[in-house]
RNA sequence: CGGGGUGUAGCGCAGCUUGGCUAGCGCACUUGAAUGGGGUUCAAGUGGUCGGAGGUUCAAAUCCUCUCACCCCGACCA
């Protein structure tokens, strides 16, 4: 592509919109621009980020046995509602009508679809396994889209989807793809870890995260610092505690005007951790819930989620505390008024012998509450989230350590759980019909191609790993006035382009800081320059972005040079580290 | 959804408090000249229904009402 023809427009002013690096420099760098909020144009050099990613995607896919196919993004809502997810996905999922007010939506993901396509044409356990995938433009109306291609609405996602007929093959298929997600991830040059993960409305059991680790990433995610456990914030296990604390009788006082955890244990003179908090949620069935975890611990929504099958939690507002017979900041379990409101209590409170709890009383709480003697909850489950330097809840010795990182990848053992709603049926070897075990395993491309930039950056510009690179090679013209090195670069490039060479060459008649800022910016990895500085030597220079080394090297021998520098960039990347 | 903020040229902004002639500045863009290995310089230009609708007024970018869009924080201790 020669610079002058192209459509590349670089800003030099930082953009007001971007809030992280990344964002900033695809921005700036002319790789994309924002249609809407969270939603993206790929320009030209942006979409060739987004092929190489996806090719390598491809690849990888197609090497670990898996077959491209490419879904319908309009669906009709009668799939969804096959699977429940017409109700359970919630606002995320954008519904449209068409002409008949017809329901359908643009989806956000596809297991229905595929579901679907699978039942058709698949009824015997000869045809399994079978894996499909796309690469595909999704929709998610997500309800804080920020940081550009990281927390998009419209994006590029790739979604694979295995089908097996039992759990041992499930097994089998799932590695596979982790199997593949490690080569996909260390071919683009990122440093990524997996991580335990929970599997949101998506469904299904089993399933890892593939992170790169950064201090921009949006998911908190814990790691043992001993054994290799690590795991998203949202799915980390507790473990329980044996801190029991003296028994003692249940008492009414008065707390007037204490109503936070902190103020009431303050004033009674009491740990924090021997007080239950009461924290009041309704899901989308309007079934309300009353939590109670340690007073010096977080409630962790994704866990309560899970644990009361709900799709989503909203905390009650203050009429509706007050609405239920509840008074805030003096909720507590003991004599607890309202029997429509379920208690969930934190497994860390199974042992304490003594609580300080609200009494549902205005001004008033009660110290030596114990579980079981004074209170019932309807159920007991891990709820709170995990603190920093706990004792790791696989190899008891560690302690986690807490990192931030980029969800790039996931993936999950869905199990049955479409197949079966959905009447996905295969028959098994003895003629009986059973549910596809399926998996189901996300890429996605814009966020993978953004995360790169986040880790791969300076002060300058963009810092492509090579093999996600726009163009591998830059060709810089200094001087376009000079005939005779016009020529010299009019062959070059010729030459190089057939020799299949992935080249850019700015022909544009611009200084030469021009030329070098806006190169570093847009981040490609060999650069060579031609000038006349060393024209006359018959030489020409050959850098690197990621190091700004230079090196001189005679003119003619410049596209040897550079098919070596561009293998040597390669295998720097397949020697990567792999965790 | 709650709170805060911003919409003025392609991008970044000033002007608004206290209404007043032709709405400015930097970058970008066009033309010319000089320059030519790290965003150079000079000169002359192009480009705006001031987010939209309504209102107040002799007069609105400026004041009022409504509306749309975008950004930030939050939706963790009741």
């Amino acid at each position: 592509m020669r610079y002058s023809e192209s459509f590349i427009y670089t800003l030099k002013e930082e953009q007001k919109e971007a809030s992280i690096v990344s964002h900033d420099l695809l921005l700036r760098g002319g790789f994309i621009s924002k249609l809407a909020s969270g939603i993206y144009n790929y320009l030209p050099l942006g979409l060739r980020v987004i092929r190489k990613v996806s090719n390598i995607v491809r690849e990888e896919m197609n090497r670990a046995g898996a077959q491209e196919i490419l879904m319908a993004n309009i669906q009709p809502a009668q799939l969804w509602i096959e699977s429940k997810r017409w109700n359970d996905y919630g606002s995320e999922l954008l519904r449209i009508k068409d002409r008949g007010e017809r329901d359908f939506v643009f989806g956000p993901t596809h297991e229905e679809v595929v579901t679907d396509i699978v039942r058709r044409f698949i009824k015997s356990y000869r045809d399994l396994p079978i894996n499909l995938y796309q690469i595909q433009t999704k929709f998610r109306d997500e309800i804080r889209p920020r940081f550009g291609l990281m927390r998009a609405r419209e994006f590029i996602m790739k979604d694979a989807y295995s089908f097996d007929a039992d759990q041992d093959g499930l097994d089998i298929s799932y590695n596979k793809m982790r199997e593949a997600y490690y080569n996909i991830f260390s071919r683009c040059g990122l440093k990524v870890r997996s991580v335990q993960a929970d599997s949101g409305s998506i469904g299904g059991r089993d399933s890892e995260e593939f992170m790169v680790l950064s201090s921009t990433g949006e998911d908190e995610i814990v790691t043992c610092d001993s054994c290799r456990f690590s795991a998203n914030m949202e799915k980390a296990e507790s473990i329980t505690m044996d801190d029991a604390g003296s028994e003692m009788d249940l008492k009414k006082v008065a707390t007037p005007g204490k109503q936070t955890i902190k103020d009431v244990c303050e004033y009674l003179n009491s740990d924090d951790k021997f007080s239950a908090k009461a924290l009041l949620y309704k899901n989308e069935k309007d079934e309300f819930f009353c939590f109670l975890v340690e007073g010096d611990d977080e409630l962790n929504e994704t866990k309560a989620a899970r644990v009361t099958g709900s799709v989503e939690l909203i905390k009650l507002n203050d009429e509706e505390i007050r609405a239920s017979g509840l008074h805030k900041g003096y909720i507590g379990p003991v004599n607890f008024p309202n029997k429509n409101i379920k208690i969930i209590c934190d497994e860390r409170l199974r042992n304490r012998n003594s609580l300080v709890v609200g009494a549902n009383e205005e001004g008033y709480h009660y110290v030596g509450a114990k579980l079981h003697r004074d209170f019932e909850p309807d159920l007991m489950a891990d709820i709170r989230s995990v603190k920093e330097n706990e004792i790791c809840p696989e190899c008891r010795k560690g302690v986690l350590k807490k990192t931030r990182g980029i969800e790039v990848g996931h993936i999950f053992k869905l199990g049955s759980k479409y197949s079966e709603s959905m009447h996905a049926l295969f028959l098994d070897r003895n003629g009986k019909p059973k549910p596809f075990l399926m998996g189901c395993y996300g890429i996605g491309i814009g966020r993978t191609m953004q995360a790169a930039v986040e880790q791969n950056n300076d002060k300058n510009g963009i810092i492509w790993p090579i093999s996600i690179a726009p163009f591998e090679v830059e060709l810089i013209s200094l001087d376009t006035r000079s005939e005779e090195i016009k020529r010299y670069c009019d062959n070059l490039y010729t030459t190089m382009l057939k020799r299949d060479m992935d080249v850019l060459y700015d022909d544009r008649d611009e200084r030469a800081g021009v030329k070098f800022n806006d190169a570093d910016l847009i981040g490609i990895p060999i650069r060579i320059i031609v000038g006349k500085k060393n024209f006359v030597n018959n030489q020409v220079e050959l850098s690197l972005r990621q190091n700004n080394s230079r090196q001189l090297v005679n003119k003619d021998d410049i596209v040897e040079n550079v098919k070596e520098l561009i293998n040597e960039l390669y295998s720097e990347i397949d020697k990567g580290d792999k965790i």
